[in-house]
DNA sequence: GAAGTCACCGCAATCGGTTGCTAATATATA
DNA sequence: TATATATTAGCAACCGATTGCGGTGACTTC
């Protein structure tokens, strides 16, 4: 939008001297006396000229934006990534530009594209539920936009990649479960595309294995949209059994949610009659009745790093146009976070 | 960044004709010739041209970039604002670009420059917290930046705002507690320098004069920060008086959420000892034990209302330059949610 | 056969800023 | 005084796309 901005070019036709001195001297070139070079900063305060950005980006192709593709804003989880990407790329002197794949490949599809087209300098993508097909990514990819997944990645990409421990996670959960005497501990299944899906369930075997006790898949139910409802139903199902489950690890916190309504509705307390446990520690588990215990995901400090290495590599890429840098893997740590929900056996430690 | 992006010259380098020549081709100018625009758009597709949209807001003086300025992603409400701004943007080809004040009125302050600085077409903005003083504001608007308000708003601009019924809304809910049978109402006051603190404290206020009640300022009790935190002081601070409120409308779901962590702490039953009504229908609130009564605020649709409005006032200036858009204001209707922690009487209707 | 008409296309300026190269002036040196 | 060197600043091209205007060639018309 055309809003009058001064120019170069006015201060340039005021002072009587051309363009491309005005623009030395703001960057305080050596070529320029240090007479001009004050004559132009004090016009340039006076009518307080901003450069143009857009014809920077235009001259240096590159924007100083980053795009990012998240699933859903209304996430607790993601809505902190945001602003954990936010922080650092402000720093930065990058904007952010942020679409919704909303759960929908076909959505994800024109989103990468749109933010191919506005010639973002980079992107940090977590991908979506329906996304098992990658090549709309790889297409990108081939054309050397920097590129970093976070939490729901693509597994086979050499690109640079921020997870957090899902398998360590789950695992510590469902050895907890076990410690509070859970003999029979139900699985509430993810979307079967996320990789964070299967590291979870993993974990929830690897546990289980640990301990010696055998894996009963009747006890792992698919919740393949991750929501309430789904939950809910799930628990249901597990609740109609002979043998009733006495826990619950879910895939994540809405999840376990439905699980814990589901429960109440059956007239069984939590967690005496059965234990829950959910995964990223929404905000409000805190507030339920009983309190959830949840496995945190540290996802400001995830969009932080994201960030960080998406611009690193971004800068490096613009310095030295042959030098690829080598991709990285970031996992960071998860932590349990004990409350009334698993707690059967009492406070602890 | 440079991906090698195919250019118009590039088009026209390969046919022998004028970047000119392949440019009004592409755009279906009646000067071509049939053959030569069969010839460049063939190329195009196979070359999977795309134009330069930096080159493009260069030229035309037009970012097709809105910019946002909240003060937290994080908020159930906000987030489903900017659900409700992307549908509209992305469908009339605008992209956006998000950023959060964090409820300081510094950062909003640079938030709203480097916006400006990104020559975004025009701005969506909902205040801080702290923003008392509107020279930032007041500056921006000055050069002509078309600017829409949503829920937190300016009141002394012309711009075109979009609110909610906030006085009908509270005043809904406190006669809704009121014909609960409710005699001592208190209110969880908000934010002061917030319009929407004012008009739902006059709502509370109009509900009680009604029906003939006397308003009493000690059970209006301040939590400027509208946190969970400060909703549990209040209303412990409540709970101390020698005549205890048997209701409590506050100003915001943390708010009432605070209230009922101290109202349960103190061993009383929500809500027959107190009965407690929310705002903004966070979507948790209905998960909550017992699930709360609030006012539903449709922030999915001010986010569209907004975005339509700043769009429609964009593409006016850009045609005619002269003409200016009345400004608009938009009232969004409230909804009251009644769940179990106001009925005291029980389900009614 | 000269002038007019029309279809088609290219030149060059433009948006705002950057930058390699050159030019002009001043000062130092031979 | 003539030449070398340093200092300072301007010219013009460039990033990619758009667009007013002018030009070329073919065809029509009187």
């Amino acid at each position: 939008m055309k809003y009058n901005q001064v120019t170069i070019k006015d201060i340039a036709r005021e002072l009587g001297i051309s363009p491309s001195t005005v623009s030395r001297a703001l960057k305080d070139h050596p070529d320029i006396s240090p007479e001009t070079k004050k004559a132009v900063n004090e016009l340039a305060d006076k009518l307080n000229y901003q450069p143009n950005i857009v014809a920077l980006s235009l001259r240096q192709s590159k924007t100083n934006t980053i795009g990012v593709i998240i699933p859903e804003l209304v996430h607790f989880f993601f809505s902190t990534v945001i602003s954990g990407i936010e922080d650092v790329a402000y720093s930065a002197g990058y904007n952010v530009i942020i679409t919704q794949s909303n759960e929908s490949l076909q959505r994800e599809k024109t989103d990468i594209k749109a933010l191919f087209n506005s010639r973002v300098d980079g992107m940090l993508i977590s991908v979506s539920r329906e996304t098992s097909n990658f090549d709309h990514i790889d297409n990108i990819l081939a054309k050397g936009v920097p590129m970093v997944f976070f939490d729901r990645v693509y597994e086979n990409s050499n690109s640079s990649r921020i997870i957090v421990d899902d398998l360590s996670g789950a695992k510590e959960a469902t050895l907890h479960l076990i410690e509070q005497g859970c003999k029979r501990i139900a699985h509430l299944e993810g979307p079967p595309n996320l990789e964070i899906t299967k590291q979870r369930l993993e974990g929830y075997k690897q546990a289980l294995q640990e301990h010696n006790i055998p894996i009963d898949p009747s006890l792992i139910v698919a919740c393949p949209l991750g929501t309430i409802e789904e939950g809910k139903k799930a628990t249901e199902i597990l609740l109609a059994m002979d043998e009733k489950p006495d826990a619950i690890f879910a895939t994540n916190d809405p999840a376990a949610m439905g699980s814990m309504q589901a429960i109440k509705e059956a007239g069984l307390k939590i967690p005496q009659d059965i234990a829950i446990v959910g995964f990223s520690n929404w905000f409000f588990t805190a507030l339920l009745d009983p309190p959830l215990t949840s496995v945190d995901q540290p996802g400001f400090e995830m969009g932080q790093e994201a960030a960080k290495l998406l611009i690193r590599q971004i800068e490096v890429k613009s310095k030295n146009h042959d030098v690829e840098l080598q991709p990285e893997t970031k996992v960071l740590k998860t932590r349990l976070i004990v409350r009334d929900s698993s707690l059967k056996k009492g406070k602890k430690k």
